[in-house]
DNA sequence: GTCTATATTTCGATAGAC
DNA sequence: GTCTATCGAAATATAGAC
């Protein structure tokens, strides 16, 4: 019996599959347990309720779909570390797991808050996270406007895809990849604009 | 019989409540008859299905989410207009029920596309319209850099309330209101940085 | 820990009377 | 159009044997 089969990965592995395909409400535990190869009975033996299935899958996919800006901290000037950045982000976020994620979440997450905070803790507030340290990095070599880090993260990710991530989650994404790009690269041009360094005075 | 009370009023009324608070699939028929007043089968003499109560529910809010910027068109200069409007915007998108519904649209939309559609063309898209048509004529006046209006008004939009939003969605709201302001108000300034006339040359 | 079998509940949709 | 009553399906969770 190898250890990457054992019941509790085929049973993580099966949910992950069912909740991004067909939701929370549409995933029955029978459903898990027969793409698991396991019966019912033994789902529950491991998770004490459907729920509690759910948060762990969660908390696993959510910290897979993050991203570790620390290769690009190399020594290119700002302009192209956040335009390569951009593009990175926006196929992170725009990418199906992610979308499907968010969405389960986000209907989900009225329900249960807990399920919204393990979510945000190990997935999007890594990202914020490492763009911040990037970022306040370049604002203290006088790269950028001097302003909150962590602000300016937030505001990247979302001129860059805020819009064509609210149209996948609610079904209507943006299918023309040509239309990506050219909105990725307004929003860095933009963002790069508005937090271009002061003037010296 | 008053007119505001027909059976259809009162139907709607019920799903709009029951919809937005418990989501699609927490919502029975049984309690949508029974908070309406009426029995299940006058319900499905008007509605055939489930989805389809739920898409007229959407297509009637959907038209209720948005935002009329004609009132702002003022003679103001274009800094306070943005700024006027980007504290309406934020509080119209990060407002109970547009929250709501954004949550309920994107865990559907994935079963019934449609429904996605309904909602972006009556709520979204109108905001975006009515906002792109400001900004193209401030282009036009020369007093913004001219780029796409329609994807300046999406940058504005979701550089303003594109985070708050998200956490609003996924149950981890920013309470504080200071806070928010400030989100805002440092959106509209970077906005209006990136997209600053250029100097004539 | 794991299985088969089932108890119990809930809900979408309909039948038939008026 | 509206009502009461109900059917049939599906799904969560558990019982009891091994």
């Amino acid at each position: 019996m190898p250890k990457g089969a054992d019941n509790v990965t085929l049973i993580l592995d099966a949910a992950r599959e069912l909740f991004l395909r067909n939701g929370f409400g549409s995933t029955s535990m029978d459903a898990v347990a027969r793409t698991a190869g396991v019966s019912k009975a033994t789902v529950y033996a491991h998770y004490d309720s459907k729920d509690a299935l759910f948060a762990a899958t969660v908390a696993r996919e959510g910290a897979r779909q993050t991203l570790d800006l620390g290769a690009h901290f190399a020594d290119d000037n700002v302009d192209d570390v956040l335009r390569k950045f951009g593009r990175e982000v926006a196929e992170l976020l725009l990418s199906e797991p992610v979308v499907a994620m968010r969405r389960i979440v986000a209907s989900e997450a009225g329900r249960d808050p807990e399920v919204g905070r393990l979510f945000y803790a190990s997935g999007p507030a890594n990202l914020i996270a490492s763009l911040a340290t990037y970022l306040g990095q370049a604002m203290d070599r006088g790269h950028l406007r001097r302003e909150s880090p962590r602000l300016a993260a937030t505001q990247f990710i979302q001129i860059i895809v805020g819009d064509l991530q609210l149209r996948a989650l609610i079904g209507q994404p943006e299918p023309d990849r040509t239309v990506h790009d050219a909105v990725v690269a307004s929003g860095v041009d933009v963002f790069l604009r508005g937090y271009a360094a002061d003037p010296l005075t």
